[in-house]
DNA sequence: ACGATGATGAAC
DNA sequence: TTCATCATCGTA
């Protein structure tokens, strides 16, 4: 099982490793177990395409906390996205999970998972039902793109390569 | 390729 | 109270 600690620390270098990895999700008494194939990463006051981006407010408080939490939001009247958090307390960054194996966008994999606002601030585990397993796989061929639907943050971050993808 | 969809948080 | 949004689907 991947813990917390992988996600203490810039969340680009986490987002690309955690390519190949498996979102392990646990509801009502079944456990589904699918390989992550699509990351974005975002960051804190910097980064004008991140939730962050204005500092703190009640919306986007799980991106302050520990490494590990979990973020879920809801967006364009219908879709939930996940997100785990990354960076020490008070730091804010995150992971957003686009795609895994057999289900590509982040609003289909939430709703295919059952995940939505009642994992919104716990933390990645057994005791929340998500958690995330190795792949003792390596050397994954990545190709890296700039973000999705991010054209409001300004040419300079909207073009950054923060996207992930499992060939 | 494009328009409709439509809840929520945050800005005004 | 108004506005924009880290998408998706149906119709072409």
């Amino acid at each position: 099982m991947i813990n917390a600690d992988f996600f203490e620390r810039n969340p680009v270098l986490a987002a690309r490793e955690l390519l190949g990895a498996y979102l392990v999700r646990k509801i009502d008494g079944k456990t589904v177990r699918l390989k992550i194939v699509e990351t974005e990463a975002y960051g804190g006051r910097e980064d004008l395409g991140s939730h962050a981006r204005r500092g703190q407010t009640p919306g986007n408080s799980p991106m302050f906390e520990r490494a590990g939490t979990i973020y879920v939001y809801f967006t364009y009247g219908m879709h939930w996205m996940l997100n785990i958090v990354c960076r020490e307390k008070g730091n804010p960054g995150a992971i957003l999970i686009r795609g895994v194996e057999g289900c590509i966008g982040p609003g289909r994999l939430t709703k295919k998972l059952g995940i939505d606002k009642r994992l919104n601030g716990l933390r990645i585990g057994k005791r929340s039902g998500l958690w995330i397993e190795e792949n003792p796989e390596k050397n994954f061929k990545i190709k890296k793109t700039p973000r999705i639907g991010i054209a409001y943050a300004g040419p300079i971050w909207a073009n950054k390569k923060h996207r992930f993808v499992l060939e």
